[in-house]
DNA sequence: TATTTTTCTTAATCTAGGTTAAGTGCTAGC
DNA sequence: GCTAGCACTTAACCTAGATTAAGAAAAATA
């Protein structure tokens, strides 16, 4: 069974029909490192599933300066949340951070899929429930937690990433400078 | 035409029927001031709506300090979405700011009224949707913008809160200490 | 009204993490 | 096999915001 299926046994239970007509109506497409699927500014039409690979979306700030919103790998989703159910421009990126199969599911038809096969209104409301638990964990540990110990959960989490991902994204996401990111690192080294 | 239902009609239709029918599955109470509604520790039972008055949500980490997570005035959900949705104890406590009226909607009701109105598993999707895209920006906001910048974005979003709650609750929702937001403060006044 | 508690302010001092800058080491194209 | 461009490191110096402490103002309670 194909991995997004298996993301979506995980919380609803789809009968072989249904299965088939929800893969009908994604695409999977191949992208290389370094590919942009999301541009800021543009309105974003799909949400993406990672078959294999890894992505990243992030924002610019007026300085210049990247920050990291999420990593997604092997049978995660992303996507530009804001964009995608406002259908206005955003200000995330999302680009390849190793070559990766997606598949591409479009807003249409995940609007389509809602009536047609209520359930996965069901699916898709737990996965943003999921998503909005970690995001509160996340900002609650922003403003209480020193970047040592973000750093920590982060190797905890995503123990993984770590060897894959250039460590300057890592430092963004945990909301630190790449320089910053270093002393920390040799200084926890050396204990 | 109670609050309550006014919010849902903001994203779906609902017959009178439907109406009565999900207004039965909910009760009102009313809570003075420094009521708490949930202690960190506990399993978060209820969902909870605000007719009038004021909640917030909040953590305490070891050293003693408190984190603001969320404000909840007129017309606002809250509740621990991570207790609620994993049934094990949280770690944060929902207290009254201003006496409140509130709606509360235990987690049994709500799953029922999800298979008893598929509609509204709609709603709370969309619902979670936004929290979820409020939450993310600010996250973003507080890896990227200086402390008076995040206040001045809150004065912006929550107008009417300044006068209500005391202003060390919004120095900790902002992510600063009392101190320091006093000094902003006199400095912004100053210009 | 007086008293207690809580909130807010101010100021001195401190520190986690930022900035700037220079140098080292990869690795991807050519 | 060279070279350009990233990614990473190190170090000196800087700053936004934290900490500590003490007092003033406001609000709750008696």
């Amino acid at each position: 069974m194909s991995l997004i299926l298996q993301n979506i046994a995980k919380h609803i239970t789809l009968s072989p029909e249904e299965q088939r007509h929800f893969l009908s109506k994604t695409e999977v497409h191949h992208f290389k490192v370094k590919s942009i699927l999301l541009h800021s500014g543009q309105i974003c039409t799909h949400s993406y599933f990672v078959n294999s690979g890894t992505l990243r979306s992030f924002n610019i700030n007026d300085n210049i300066v990247e920050h990291v919103l999420n990593f997604a790998c092997e049978g995660y989703w992303i996507g530009d949340m804001y964009s995608l159910i406002s259908q206005k421009p955003g200000n995330l990126f999302i680009e390849v951070l190793e070559d990766a199969e997606v598949v591409l599911l479009s807003k249409e038809n995940q609007e389509l899929l809602y009536t047609e096969i209520p359930k996965l209104e069901r699916f898709f409301r737990i996965l943003t429930e999921n998503s909005l638990v970690a995001n509160q964990e996340r900002l609650m540990d922003n403003l209480s937690l020193s970047a040592e110990e973000r750093f920590e959960k982060f190797c905890k989490k995503y123990p993984t990433l770590i060897q894959k991902v250039p460590q300057k994204q890592i430092a963004s996401y945990i909301g630190v400078t790449p320089e910053f990111f270093s002393k920390m690192k040799s200084r926890l080294l050396r204990k």
